[in-house]
DNA sequence: TGTATACTCTACTAACATAGTAGAGATTAT
DNA sequence: ATAATCTCTACTATGTTAGTAGAGTATACA
């Protein structure tokens, strides 16, 4: 697994709208300048997460971008398989990969399975909610500290 | 964390060597065709491998490639580290990210980090000695299926 | 109805990484 | 000597990533 910018891009602009949840939707400009992530390519993503269903968009003047279903019931698995591909190590895991002949005997496979099963337990189980609680708990420290 | 086909070569090489290890050193014809590796390729390969201190070489009519340290002395954790790079699932866990600027308050990080934890705890744990003993069990159980 | 605002869609591009290939050179056993 | 084998540097084709560009469509509101 590797976590491009696009990634880690949907991942921010994703908690970020579930931080409004239940609020009136977000401009793509709101979020590119809070984010710090180029417009046009926030535009693509978005546009990519919304045919994922995870998000939705409405247009005109009061326009922009929310969450499609609660925070609680989106994880952080399903936007990285989504948006960067299989969780998988080595190609092989997820599907054809011309450097593996001897599938049946191979002792690394195993190993990859493993790792991509590791990492599926944690970032399968992690939602937006979780992250959300998080993120609010940090900021509070965070202001406590000063 | 990404096994490219250099580090899938390289480790299947290795196992190849540690079969070996003890006995006259092997030709990189030999590995390239026993393994399936484009010979040029392999001969840089091999060449990463031995400034890495992983194997050792001997030029000449009875030259070849040897393992430089006993099978249970190498960690596949060692070896995809050396050829494919660090283990986070992104460069931020592991150096200058410039997605990332809020590194103290991110809950994401936290994330990345917990997998690639996940991912050292198995690859660093594994030899070369405890794959060519599966490798070995491996081929029996065929044998004897046959 | 006009217009500003915001999303939609397709195409293009620069930079980088990957997976090799090519070829000349150095060492060693016989 | 010479055949076999490793050594080293450079080159290249292909694909992926991280954007950019620009024209088009829908909506609120005066
Ligand atoms: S690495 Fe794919 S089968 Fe061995
Ligand atoms: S993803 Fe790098 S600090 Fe948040």
């Amino acid at each position: 697994m590797k976590i491009t910018y696009k990634g880690d891009y949907a991942l921010k602009t994703i908690l970020d709208l579930a931080g409004h949840f239940g609020s009136a939707p977000v401009a793509i400009n709101d979020l590119s300048k809070r984010l710090d992530i180029p417009t046009k390519f926030l535009e693509q993503i978005l546009l990519d997460l919304k045919r994922a269903g995870f998000v939705e968009s409405r247009r005109g003047k009061i326009g922009g971008y929310s969450l499609a279903k609660e925070p609680a019931k989106i994880t952080l698995g399903e936007v990285v398989r989504f948006i960067d591909g299989p969780i998988g190590p080595i190609a092989c895991v997820d599907k054809q990969y011309s450097g593996c002949h001897d599938v049946e005997s191979c002792v690394f496979r195993n190993i990859w399975s493993q790792v991509g099963n590791s990492i599926s337990k944690i970032i399968d189980q992690v939602t937006f909610e979780d992250l959300l609680k998080r993120t609010n708990k940090a900021n509070k420290t965070f202001n406590y500290q000063i």
